[in-house]
RNA sequence: GCUCCGGUAGCUCAGUUGGAUAGAGCAACUGCCUUCUAAGCAGUAGGUCAUGGGUUCGAAUCCCGUCCGGAGUACCA
């Protein structure tokens, strides 16, 4: 039990008994109590006046007596205004120590089989482009609440909806035939997907100095999109692979293959991975036949140019096409079908879907139409909604290329982890296979806690000149913090000093207290990153740990320390810092190294 | 136009279910490497929490208006 409970419980007792009033746990407000006030949890009383009343100052008196009288792990109390401020007995905080060194998963919760299964969608890429920075968000996003909801006890699978069909492939694979020239990946030299998303950029080129040419020659604008001989193209290729044409569906399964290649690459290097991945080409069918049943069901309906509608209008929503005049599938279409088929495949509690928030509006109105299908799972449907990545110059927009790369970006990332290192003369012990790897860790420890570190809602913004720190509040700094606690616990084995699990100690600093009461957030951390989904919520705790643990190594010894009752006491809790800190950054997806 | 989200230091961001004097990092300036790793530590400076009202013992936080920014808004995904 967390102290914050021990506390709210004997506060609810201690109302009752002298007020004779009943509160409810979340009117009793706990806080850690202010540095530059003396004690450890404060109360905050106000909220009992109308009960008690008296002023702030006897009602904190008569608690105060209370607790102290009852409950044992409060020493004394203080009171300033209507603040109650308890000190709690050392020992309490010094056996979070034992829990930490006996427990390597302090914080995470175990998953029985009665846990809630949750499936996480995340990454859905697109195949006919390679990966960038709003890219990386979702990714590490992704994997990170998954990992999040593991350690609060959920059942996890992680899924990726591949959207591998559809007229934005058509437009990379139409390019690719008319100005190919037969390149590929093995005669280029090109990453498969960025020899791909090449061509997508070229068809929007093309396509763009065809829609001038026509409205040079007068025909109106929406007109021209609709006529330039290039869209049309790729209009034609998507109506034939969707009945099969063998010559197309071959050019397409050649050309995602090469996507698959460089995306399999990508997803390494982040450190990201799926249990079950599905793909639109295999799902598009399954929704369109949900579509023609609600079309059946008059659920639906169907335009005189033989489009298919929803009416949404009396949720407060819009008419949404489902399918197209022509017949072929839109997105929604394809997330009908994709749904049905999980539902069908696993005994989902809830689906979350990691996805930009400039789709809210299709999530809404997902969850709608799965209702009007008769299926129970819009209610079920989460659909995590966080902020797009802004650069200095505006938007991202792949097809004028105006994005940062997520390949370059992260080898640009390991290059300045390695000249920095040269420069700060560290690492040139280490082999050139172990400072490899080294650099690797610190660059996309650099990359992974500066975009998890902001509230996954917000937009945030990315300067590429200016983003690339290791310095502060970074990913790096944790890691290097990390390296030195390893260190000192290395030199301390070095001389055979081996840790003693039973303390026995006069008192402790204020420091090395605040460390303990730090270490002891650390499952309520856990806890309310799941509940809020929000890996900035573990970031920033260990950022917060890892600053106080920095100010204490600075200024008390601990393999010097002559007091070997006190030596043993610091190295315990140096080690609990780091392997607090190292599950919390696991949770990030960020790997630690043992040395930087 | 309508709907949703946001606005905190020069910049990037924190800020617990409303609580005490709003916090970090970067950038600027000042100290500290014969001392467990200086990717560090200590310090100075930097704020009308967009703005105007309201709710109350108390508001960056909740409600309403205004301004600014972003996203979405019927055959893109």
């Amino acid at each position: 039990m967390s102290i914050e409970t021990i506390i709210q419980d004997a506060t609810i007792e201690a109302v009752k008994v002298l007020y004779g009033a009943e509160v409810n746990k979340n009117q009793v407000q706990v806080q850690n109590t202010r540095k530059e006030v003396s004690g450890d949890i404060t109360i905050v009383v106000f909220p009992f006046l109308r009960l008690s009343k008296k002023s702030p100052e006897l009602t904190a008196e008569d608690l105060g007596t209370y607790l102290k009288d009852k409950v044992s792990i409060v020493d004394s109390f203080n009171v300033i205004k209507g603040f109650l401020n308890l000190d709690i007995n050392e020992n309490y905080w010094l056996n979070i120590l034992s829990d930490v060194y006996s427990n390597p998963d302090f914080g995470t919760k175990e998953v029985s089989d009665d846990s809630d299964l949750v499936m996480v969608e995340y990454s859905s890429p697109n195949t006919n482009k390679p990966l960038h920075l709003g890219h990386i968000r979702n990714n590490l996003l992704g994997y990170s609440i998954a990992e999040i909801l593991k350690a609060n006890g959920k059942k996890v699978v992680k899924t990726n909806i591949v959207n591998d069909r559809g007229i934005h492939i058509c437009k990379s694979m139409y390019a690719w035939q008319q100005w190919g020239n037969g390149e590929t990946p093995e005669n280029s030299g090109l990453k498969g997907d960025h020899l791909v998303g090449k061509y997508y950029v070229e068809f929007d080129k093309h396509y763009k100095a065809e829609i001038a040419e026509l409205i040079e020659k007068g025909i109106e604008k929406e007109e021209a999109e609709n006529q330039a001989p290039s869209i049309v193209a790729a209009r034609e290729l998507l109506l034939k692979w969707e009945a099969k044409d063998e010559q197309t569906v071959e050019l397409w399964k050649t050309m995602n293959g090469w996507v698959y290649e460089g995306f399999d690459v990508t997803y390494k290097t982040l450190g990201v991975d799926f249990d079950k991945i599905y793909y639109e080409s295999d799902t598009y069918l399954v929704g369109r036949d949900e579509v023609l049943r609600g079309l059946d069901e008059q659920v639906f309906y169907r335009k005189e140019d033989s489009s298919v509608w929803a009416d949404l209008s009396g949720e407060g929503l819009d008419q949404k096409i489902l399918l197209r005049s022509d017949g072929t599938s839109v997105y929604m279409t394809q997330d009908i079908g994709t749904a049905k088929m999980r539902f069908n495949d696993y005994p989902i509690d809830k689906m979350l879907y990691v996805v930009g928030n400039e789709q809210n509006y299709h999530f809404q109105v997902l969850a709608k139409l799965l209702d009007k299908l008769g299926y129970g799972w819009g209610k079920d449907l989460y659909h995590f909604s966080y902020g797009m990545v802004e650069l200095p110059s505006g938007k991202m927009k792949s097809r004028e290329g105006t994005v940062v790369d997520a390949d370059d970006l992260v080898e640009g990332m390991v290059k300045v982890a390695r000249d920095m290192s040269a420069e700060l003369g560290k690492l040139d012990s280490l082999s050139g296979k172990e400072a490899e790897d080294t650099f690797r860790m610190i660059a996309l420890g650099a990359l992974k806690y500066f975009i998890l570190k902001v509230d996954p809602r917000k937009n945030m913004m990315f300067n590429p000149e200016e983003s690339i720190d290791f310095n502060g509040n970074t990913g790096p700094f944790i890691q290097y913090t990390y390296a030195r606690i390893k260190s000192v616990l290395r030199k301390a084995a070095g001389k055979n000093i081996t840790i003693d699990k039973n303390l026995n100690l006069s008192s402790i600093s204020a420091k090395e207290k605040e460390l303990l009461k730090r270490i002891s957030l650390f499952p309520a951390a856990v806890q309310e990153a799941g509940d809020n989904y929000s890996p900035a919520i573990i970031a920033n705790y260990c950022y917060d740990l890892v600053k106080e643990f920095n100010q204490f190594y600075h200024d008390h010894s601990i393999l010097g320390e002559s007091d070997t009752s006190i030596m043993n006491f610091r190295l315990m809790l140096a080690s609990a810092v780091g392997s607090v800190v190292q599950n919390g950054m696991k949770l990030l997806g960020i790997e630690m190294p043992e040395r930087m």
